[in-house]
DNA sequence: CCGAATTAGTTGACGCGTCAAATAAGTTAG
DNA sequence: CTAACTTATTTGACGCGTCAACTAATTCGG
């Protein structure tokens, strides 16, 4: 592959403001949600997953990939939704290894609570800072970087 | 305050397309340099604002705002640093309430040992996407978004 | 039908980040 | 001088995510 060169001055500065959004962002977003909602925001994207069912349910693991995490973390955080009232587990008649969570009233109540503070702070946090040209800008290029191929890990082999 | 309910088709394109990029990216990054290096991104940070002085040392306070983390976050960060022998801390002369971290040749070394991999994920991943004027484009975006501003969602009292 | 392999999900130990409290040293006003 | 702030940093308790080990059901080969 290409020799591993320093970055040039523009692109060292790109990459210190990128970084930096990459740092502050998700904590902003985390922040409000954790505050007003008392949700993180992966239990916030379980509950986005589960509304967007017509029967509000799913398997422990296709909601872990919904949801783009590992199954033991979606089994935690289904653990504390499921004290909390918003979701609820019973095994699957078909397959009695598996689990299907649930979405109660109360869980999409919840959701339903929080997702204008979410959108707000969304348009705070971003498009209030931005020209509609820069957020042009923003599209063309979070598309540019999006899909990232991480072939540094991907298998191990053995 | 008035906050718009949704975003504009166009905003939402966007939003996609960045929330993707704040997902993936950061734990592209993050894992070529756990794996190649044993360090986290907040470390390595850490290691470059520092290796960044001429004098390879700077305060707490100052260093903590540099790298985008809290300052209990740092605090906990060079302590590790420190344990691994790549930074030292030692107290201010002039303020004897601060705190002074200085890379150690060790933690340059590993610095430099660390940066071609990371470099080259950093460029495989950003900048051999973009070109130029969009490099341009996402220092200026990035630029505008470095800076939340959390108090956005009134506190209620208390 | 038995036993190895596979699949689904949970859990214990561990490390890290956060919040609030603590420690400590400057700073300011009377 | 000193009591009350403010600033700089650390730390204890706590919650969360990860990894690996574990339970349990299903499947597959023989």
């Amino acid at each position: 592959m290409a020799e591993p060169e320093w970055l040039t001055p523009v692109e060292h500065d790109a990459w210190m403001a990128l970084a930096e959004v990459l740092f502050l962002l998700p904590a902003a977003l985390e922040s409000q949600l954790q505050r007003d909602a008392d949700l993180a925001m992966a239990d916030y994207m379980v509950l986005v997953m589960l509304s967007e069912r017509d029967d509000h349910c799913m398997r422990m693991s296709e909601l872990a990939t919904s949801a783009s995490t590992s199954q033991s973390r979606l089994s935690r955080i289904v653990a504390r939704l499921e004290a909390a009232g918003y979701v609820t587990r019973e095994m699957a008649p078909d397959d009695r290894r598996a689990v299907i969570a649930t979405l109660t009233d109360s869980g999409l109540a919840k959701l339903v609570a929080a997702a204008p503070g979410h959108v707000a702070q969304v348009r705070r946090q971003v498009f209030d800072r931005l020209t509609p040209a820069q957020v042009l800008s923003l599209t063309e290029v979070a598309r540019a970087l999006a899909h990232p191929d991480d072939s540094a890990s991907c298998e191990l082999s053995t």
